[in-house]
RNA sequence: GCGCUUGUAGCUCAGUUGGAUUAGAGCGCAGCCCUGCGGAGGCUGAGGCCGUGGGUUCGAGCCCCGCCAAGCGCGCCA
């Protein structure tokens, strides 16, 4: 059990025993809560409970504190538990509990931080999902690696994830797409076309059209127009597909389900769903186009699910498919992540989610920011109209798919963020995707000595860890679960790239002053190696739901 | 005009569901530490009215209201 939960139940125990004893009025159990002291003097864990009940109750808070502290009997975790002013209760962790917490560990190994805080309820998560008519951008990069990390974090948390990609297979976009590249395709053989207005302009799909004229030479120019039209932009659009799952792969991005907005259709589940919410009174027609009566929900405004030539919008077919994940496919919990240009999407997406009859906590939606590119001082800028865009995939080469993905990580996804090629690159100490790595790399070549000179440390005795550096980096490691339990339930991923630094900085500390392996002392040498092995399984584990390697060497 | 997000050190950002007379980190800046496991490291210091004005309470960077500034969005694009 983590041992926050831990130190929970034992002061949730104190405090119904206080209440038995008639010393404390009846509270809600949720207003118990334990929380790290910012300042550590103070101690590992703190709880303000007795200030908040004693408000309520009308009591002396110190005088709470002490009925409860007298009550909470010794425990092997706990040195002691103390009373501060204005009514704190501060909880100290043993030493010699502590060290051996390395043995727990490693028992763990790579299963170590996971917990069943998601008690296996089912989660979709869906991101990326851009539009199979351009490459990647660094924008749609940070919403694969957020999306792709909270995957991780929330398996490791207990919950049963799916990862999963829309194709908008359906839309005006592709026709768009389609048309585009005919007009590259006919240009490359000489033919005055044009792209349309509205069309895509990228160099990417002339190059996309001499691909295909490499393959298959001519054979469109020969066929109906609107046969050609269709038959070329299904080759392309299979081949831009092709390229995104491959830009997606460079930083460690998969998906488990791909699904296929066309698909909707053709099951009929878009129309299930339409006279779903028409029987239930959600639609409306006004001016030809059928109307999401949103303002009957307090919404602002009401908005189009089919337009007056009766194709459906994006609203209408994203009602469909937050109809099949949550009806046909019955996730329990849904999370999106989009593109701070959807972000006026959210709460029609709730209402109509509402409206279903699905409870909308169900459904959670995370907007990522826009990232805008550096270099140094200088400002990279992003035009996809003009077709002038910085691929993911340029990025990547250029910086390494760990720094990226450690530098997406770092902000949290509500604010904007600036990628700094220049920073990300440099293989030095002002980039901290090194730092953290190099404290892997180190641990891993100090038990790569101690295997050189054929130490077992199999019997090392955990109990000799007593030094203060060897007690501040066996805390830091416990926390990792408390981490985990942070990401997943406020799906903020940022926190893991911070928490990877501290672990590296105390390690770093640790290894400054303490001498690991030494022939003076060989039985603190096996400690202290057992120590490092703990380290090293939580570094990679750190690492690992970063979705970053985890170099023996550097 | 309305809505969402953001505003914390010179720069880039954290701040764990309001908590403790000193608000943290990295970089940058001023210094210190190499007869040892990887110096891609360790240590010390300077640097903040937490955008601004009110409010809520035992207690606010965090909650509420106003204002200022930036980004994004606002009925048949996605």
């Amino acid at each position: 059990m983590m041992l926050r939960q831990r130190l929970l139940e034992i002061l949730t125990q104190a405090v119904a025993e206080a209440q038995r004893l008639g010393k404390l009025p009846p509270v809600i159990p949720s207003d118990i809560s334990i929380e790290r002291p910012q300042n550590a003097q103070h101690g590992d864990y703190a709880s303000s409970f007795p200030l908040k009940v004693a408000r309520a109750a009308g009591l002396n808070p110190i005088k709470v504190a002490n009925e409860i502290v007298g009550l909470i009997a010794p425990t092997e975790e706990l040195d002691r538990v103390s009373v501060a002013p204005p009514g704190f209760i501060n909880f100290v962790l043993k030493d010699d509990w502590l060290a051996k917490q390395v043995e727990s560990v490693l028992a763990a190994g790579d299963a170590y931080g996971n917990l069943d805080f998601g008690q296996n309820r089912s989660v979709q998560i869906e991101f990326v999902s851009v539009n199979p008519t351009g490459p990647l951008h660094v924008g749609h990069g940070r919403g694969a690696v957020i999306g792709s990390t909270l995957v991780g974090a929330l398996s490791a948390a207990g919950c049963e994830v799916q990862k999963e990609y829309y194709i908008n297979d359906a839309g005006n976009q592709v026709k768009t797409f389609y048309r585009s590249l005919f007009a590259r395709y006919q240009q490359c053989f000489g033919i005055d076309a044009e792209v349309p207005v509205d069309g895509y302009v990228g160099s990417y799909m002339v190059d996309l059209a001499k691909e295909i004229i490499a393959e298959t030479g001519d054979k469109f120019l020969h066929l109906p127009e609107a046969e050609a039209v269709s038959q070329l932009g299904q080759i392309g659009l299979q081949k831009m597909r092709r390229l995104i799952k491959d830009d997606l792969e460079l930083i460690g991005v998969t998906f488990d389900v791909w699904f296929s907005e066309q698909s909707l259709f053709d099951n009929g589940q878009y129309q299930t769903v339409m006279s779903l919410l028409r029987q239930a009174g959600h639609l409306a027609e006004k001016e030809n186009a059928t109307w999401f009566v949103s303002t009957a929900l307090g919404e602002d405004k009401d908005n189009v699910v089919v337009r007056s030539d009766g194709s459906p919008t994006y609203f209408g077919t994203d009602i469909a498919y937050h109809y099949n994940k949550f009806i046909e496919r019955q996730f329990d919990e849904v999370i999106d992540i989009w593109g701070a240009d959807h972000q006026g999407h959210v709460s029609r997406m709730k209402a109509v989610i509402g409206a279903l009859g699905i409870n909308p906590d169900r459904f959670k939606v995370i907007i990522s920011q826009m990232v805008t590119l550096h270099r140094g001082k200088e400002l990279v800028r992003i035009s996809k109209r003009s077709g002038d865009i910085i691929t993911l995939r340029e990025v990547v080469e250029e910086v390494g798919a760990d720094a990226c993905r450690f530098f997406f990580l770092s902000r949290s996804a509500d604010s904007q963020m600036d990628f700094d090629l220049e920073l990300a690159k440099k293989q030095s100490m002002d980039n901290p995707v090194y730092y953290v790595q190099y404290a892997h790399t180190r641990v891993a070549s100090i038990l790569r000595l101690a295997a050189e000179n054929g130490i077992d440390y199999g019997d090392g005795d955990v109990s000799r860890l007593t030094t203060e550096p060897e007690l501040i980096l066996i805390r830091k490691m416990l926390l990792l679960p408390e981490i985990i339990e942070v990401v997943a339930r406020s799906l903020e991923p940022h926190h893991l790239p911070y928490y990877a630094q501290d672990l590296a900085t105390v390690f770093h500390s640790f290894y400054k002053q303490c001498r690991v392996v030494s022939q003076d002392d060989i039985a603190l040498t096996k400690a202290r190696l057992k120590l490092v092995a703990a380290t090293k399984l939580v570094l990679a584990k750190t690492l690992r739901l970063m979705g970053m390697t985890t170099p023996e060497k550097m």
